[in-house]
DNA sequence: GTCAGTACACTGGTCTGACCAGTAGCCTGC
DNA sequence: GCAGGCTACTGGTCAGACCAGTGTACTGAC
C-alpha cells in the first residue's frame, strides 16, 4: 500500500476550482456575469480577500474580467489565445532559448503555415493576400515602419489561411520575440530600401507559389527567405542547426 | 495628432510588472528569494493585499511559489512549460481548437523534430534511442501503461536530440493535450496488443531512418504514423486539413 | 410626453490591523 | 555535542473601512 503526498489546499484555490469548473462545464457562458465579490464571499463562506485572490488568478488566465463600478459583476470571457500567447512568450524569453533556436522554430512554423496555406487557400484568401502585398508595395515609399507593418499583416494573413489557431499564435509569438532580439541590429541597417525591395519580390514569389497550390515550393521559399534574412545574426557555429530545415 | 486610449492601471499590476521585469531581465534568478510580503509592501509603498494579489498573479504564471512559514520568502521558479500546458489545454477545451488542429500541429512539430534528429544525432543519441526502443519492446509484455511510458520516453529522446527547447516543450504539451482528449477512446481499444506491436515496428523503422541520417524519411514516417493512429478520431470532414502535411 | 440632470446604491480597488498555523534557526539545558 | 523547546518570523485568512467610479432610477424642466 502506497500513500500519496498531500499538499495543503488553500481556500482561494478551492474558489478558483469551483468557478473554473462552472466555466469549462458551460454552466457559465461567455458574456454572463459572476456575482459581486461581496456576494461571492457569502456564497463561498470566505473573506473578501480570498475571493479577490481567486478572481485575480482567473483574471490572469483570461477567464474573467472585472471593472470597478459595474453593478452586473465580473464578466466571463470567451476562451482566447491571449493567455497562451503570454505563457509562450515568457518561455521563449527564458535564457536557454537563443536566436538560433527561435529561428529554427520559426522556420518550422512559417514553412508549415505556407504549406498549408497553399493547399487550403480559397479565392477570398488569395484576394486578401493580393491586397496585403499591394499594401507592402505602397509601404516601400512610406518608410520602414509602414512597410514593416504591412509585412506583419501579410504574414498574419498567411497564418490565418492555415486555419490553425495554435499555428497562428505560435508563429506570432516567435516572430515577435525574434524581432525583439534583433531589432537594434535592424535599426542600423544602412540599405533599408534595397532590403525592402528584396523582401517585396520574395513575397510576390511566395504568393505565386500559393496561387498555384504549390505547397512544398511555398514552404521552401519561406524557409529560405528566413534563413537568408536572419542567419547572419546567428553565431556561425549554430547555423548548421538551421540548414537541415532547408532540405525538406 | 492622435491620442491613445488609456486604461486605468491597477496598483497590483504595476507590482507584477516590476517583479516580472526583474525575473525576465535576470536580476532575479531561479532559486533566489523575493522579500517577504511585509517587506515588499514597504518597498512598493502599497498595502499587503495589493502585494498578495500581485504574487497570486505571478504564482498563477508559475514564476514564483510561496510557502507559509518560510522565512526566506517566496521562491523564484525556473521557466517551466506548466503554464503553457495549462493555457493550451484550456484553449483546446474551448471550441476553437479541436482535435484536428491539435493533430495538425503535432504532425508539424513531430515531423520537424524527427527531421532535425536524423540530421543532428550523435553516436550517443543513437545509443539512447536504442535503449528506449528496447524498453518499449519489453513494455509490450508488461501491459499498456508500461508500454505507453516507454513510448513517451522514446519521443522525448527524439525531441531532445533536436536540441530545441521550444520544440521539446511544445511537442510535449501538444502530445499531452491530444492524449487527454482521446484517452477515453484509447481505454476501450480492444486490440491493444496488436496496436502495441504495430507501434513498435513503426518506431524501429523511424530509428533506422534516423540512423541512416534520412531526415526526410524519418519526418514522413512520423507524420504518417500520427495520421494512421489518430485520424480515425478526427471528424471525417476535417481530415483534409491533415493530408497536406503528409506530402512534404 | 421626452429628456437632461441628479441622487443613490452598489461596484471593484486599496489600505489597515488583526489572528492563526506553520517554519527555521537559535538557544538553552542536559 | 546535541536533543528539545523557544521565538521571531512567514504566508493564509478574515474583518472592517474608505474611495473613486458606474449604472439606474428618479426627478425636474421643457
Amino acid at each position: 500500500m502506497r500513500f500519496e503526498p498531500v499538499a495543503p489546499v488553500r481556500a482561494y484555490e478551492r474558489v478558483v476550482e469551483q468557478i473554473e469548473q462552472a466555466v469549462v462545464s458551460g454552466a457559465l457562458k461567455p458574456g454572463e456575469r459572476l456575482p459581486s465579490e461581496r456576494e461571492l464571499m457569502t456564497q463561498f463562506g470566505v473573506g473578501r480577500s480570498t475571493v479577490r485572490e481567486a478572481l485575480r488568478v482567473l483574471q490572469a488566465a483570461e477567464m474573467i474580467r472585472s471593472r470597478p463600478g459595474d453593478p452586473r459583476g465580473p464578466e466571463v470571457l470567451a476562451a482566447s489565445p491571449v493567455a497562451l500567447h503570454r505563457s509562450m512568450h515568457r518561455l521563449a524569453r527564458a535564457d536557454h532559448v537563443g536566436l538560433a533556436e527561435l529561428l529554427q522554430f520559426r522556420m518550422i512554423l512559417d514553412g508549415s503555415a505556407h504549406l498549408l496555406a497553399a493547399e487550403l487557400r480559397t479565392a477570398d484568401d488569395l484576394a486578401g493576400l493580393d491586397t496585403a502585398l499591394e499594401a507592402m508595395r505602397e509601404g516601400v515609399s512610406h518608410g520602414y515602419a509602414e512597410f514593416s507593418r504591412a509585412d506583419v499583416a501579410f504574414h498574419e494573413v498567411i497564418a490565418r489561411i492555415s486555419r490553425n489557431p495554435l499555428l497562428v499564435v505560435s508563429e506570432e509569438v516567435v516572430r515577435g520575440v525574434v524581432l525583439e532580439l534583433i531589432e537594434d541590429k535592424l535599426e542600423h541597417a544602412s540599405n533599408r530600401t534595397s532590403l525592402m525591395r528584396a523582401w517585396l519580390s520574395h513575397h510576390a514569389e511566395v504568393l505565386d507559389a500559393i496561387r498555384s497550390a504549390d505547397g512544398t515550393g511555398a514552404a521552401h521559399l519561406a524557409k529560405q527567405a528566413l534563413y537568408d534574412n536572419y542567419a547572419e545574426h546567428v553565431p556561425a557555429g549554430q547555423r548548421p542547426l538551421l540548414t537541415p530545415l532547408l532540405r525538406s
